[in-house]
DNA sequence: CTGAAAGCGCTAACAC
DNA sequence: GTGTTAGCGCTTTCAG
């Protein structure tokens, strides 16, 4: 057995596909592939001339490092998972329309800024989402609003690759690190925006679903409601269904014990407001007061202008990445680091009986600012 | 040089990573590292009792291939490259969130469905962005509302990587294949639906970019104009600035030859527009008729409901993916297919003078629905 | 039917 | 300063 058996590789320059590779720049610049290597990537010790002639040779030859063959060296991807719980058939169904491609937005521009794209996954429920999964190279993933056991939040985790949630995951779920908003102070200061307008007893439309915002939320109005010496009123229906939200409301105002204000946890729940308020004669904010959480701009122009809560999906968005990346390229795995992010309260004509102005207040201000944002 | 310079690989089991390789499996199982390639990928043709003892080992060991080593060697990732086309800072302006949103949620159910996953990917404009798109190993990539001379789908094209556009491309970009609405039978079916219902001078609120869609849109607009005998009577705004459409709504119902029709070619065109007219004292339907080119719901809920005329996103974000695939998977690359989808107009009340019911009409029928949908 | 070995294209030690 | 070489973990001929 002698060294005849292992010949030069790539002795006779084949090149099968038609694309450069680093073998040709190398060989087209008169230096060695490392030489090639360390003048494309900025390491090493080389000469500017050199580096600058390397360069000028793989523009030219059109050359395009292997992303495959740099990440199974690496062992460093550049790729986020992005993935959103659901609960319908779909493997994306956006609730929350507005929240989701604002959230998503943002933090598509922080992991860019930071050289990470992202990739769109499915909540795992059915085993082909698996397949997926591990199809693709992650450096880490965030999950928005996860469930309580997600299995791929755990298997990725027992990976050891960081996962970062968007919501406060229930359960014992072991991620990384998590942002959300303090949804129960949200919810509070929104609640008394209402007394102090002069509601006497709020309505709450709510989800059927167990996420963590709904429960939280809801929660959050029935302790208020305790302590205010308010009877809760309210309606729940299976958020995903647009649907069952203008029923929702309908049922809401046509109870016995009608509410004088209301609060909807979901993004349309102005309009299905304002519509079943028009078929039951009730004039907003005369007879009724409303506010939604939503972060469309709708409402600042609807009949009249809808006061809605904004979660700053943008705000999330970013910080997520920024601990994503940071748990990623961290050298010493500092232990999971949360942020409790703001919340706005947009005040316009449906929640202020008197004024038809509008005007800003924050709520629930950040707990750990410096941690989160940058 | 003997051969005791090569010695056996990985020689004494040293794994550094806490994950199990393949190695590890087929050591596991006592069979060889391609008995486990081959039982996992159901290849080759190994006894059922051989694969099923594989497989129990791996998942006992909790195996998960690499998919870096596994794109390095089929040069298949499995992934596509999702982009949209911006024009103002950020590298995603969802001037159409709903559009956007549907349109991706679609797409990424149909490549999942056949085991590809999207990445968003930038509008590459700075050259930072062409770093993260070569940082990643793409199948092929659909790219939304390209611009004419978009350099990224030149690159990719000459990189041999089917390339498939939401839209149909200006210039001579040389896209794999493309889908879009007819917009221009789509406006002027619109149009001609206004007239109908009484219209004698119809506005259009348009916008100041070039892209493919505003300027078909816009070409069809006049021409309607042209033929129908009208005096063209539109604003255009830069559509990405949610502010300057509400002026230009204001605008366009300020001017002396006041329209009593309107077509808004943007999402929030329709709110607007009903704001614009509450403020002159105009009543929709019976001074003003309204029609919106959006994918929102809240128009069933506007008072008035607004007619809009939906381009169905997820008809053409499907269809993308299919063409795409195909283009990947082909063994013979047949040349550029292409596809119209259909869009439908909701008839709401904001276009109805007379009834208040809401109709369906389906307008400019699929082309060639065999090669696009199935 | 099973296994050994040759790389995919690149980066990182380590020679020179 | 620059080149040589050993793999990253997998799939895939090709011998046995």
């Amino acid at each position: 057995m002698t060294a005849a058996k292992y010949p030069a590789p790539r002795a006779k320059g084949r090149r099968t596909s038609g694309r450069a590779g680093i073998r040709e720049v190398a060989a087209a610049a008169g230096v060695s592939i490392t030489t090639v290597s360390d003048a494309l990537n900025g390491k090493g010790r080389l000469p500017d001339t050199t580096r600058r002639h390397v360069r000028a040779i793989a523009d030219r030859l059109g050359y395009r490092p292997s992303a495959a063959a740099r990440t199974l060296r690496t062992g460093k991807s550049g790729l986020i998972g992005l993935t959103v719980t659901t609960y319908g058939e779909e493997p994306f169904t956006f609730t929350e329309f507005a929240y989701f491609a604002e959230m998503a937005r943002a933090a598509t521009s922080a992991a860019l800024a930071r050289g990470y794209a992202l990739v769109i996954l499915p909540a795992a429920s059915q085993h082909r989402d698996f397949d997926v999964w591990s199809n693709v190279a992650l450096d880490g993933t965030v999950v928005i609003d996860p469930s309580d056991h997600d299995p791929v939040v755990t298997e990725l985790v027992r990976q050891g690759i960081p996962v970062v949630s968007d919501g406060q995951p229930g359960g014992d779920l072991p991620v990384t690190a998590w942002v959300d908003n303090d949804h129960q102070a949200a919810v509070a200061g929104l609640l008394d925006h209402l007394a102090a307008a002069g509601a006497r007893r709020i309505g709450l439309l709510t989800g059927t679903s167990t996420d963590t915002y709904t429960r939280l939320s809801t929660t959050a109005y029935l302790n208020w409601c305790e302590r205010a010496g308010q009877e809760p009123v309210y309606e729940a229906y299976p958020a995903h269904d647009p649907c069952a939200g203008a029923i929702a409301a309908d049922r809401l105002l046509a109870r016995p014990d009608r509410p004088d204000a209301v609060y909807g946890l979901f993004d349309p729940n102005g309009t299905d407001l304002l519509a079943a308020a028009r078929r039951y004669g009730l004039r907003v904010p005369e007879d009724l007061l409303l506010v939604c959480c939503s972060e469309s701009t709708v409402y600042a122009a609807t009949e009249p202008p809808v006061t809605t809560l904004s979660l700053q999906p943008a705000r999330i968005g970013t910080a997520v990445i920024q601990l994503l990346i940071d748990a990623i390229e961290g050298t010493e795995p500092r232990g999971p680091q949360c942020g409790m992010m703001p919340t706005e309260l947009l005040v316009r004509a449906s929640s202020q009986p008197g004024a038809r102005r509008t005007e800003r207040a924050t709520v629930a201000a950040p707990r750990k600012p410096p941690a989160v944002e940058r």
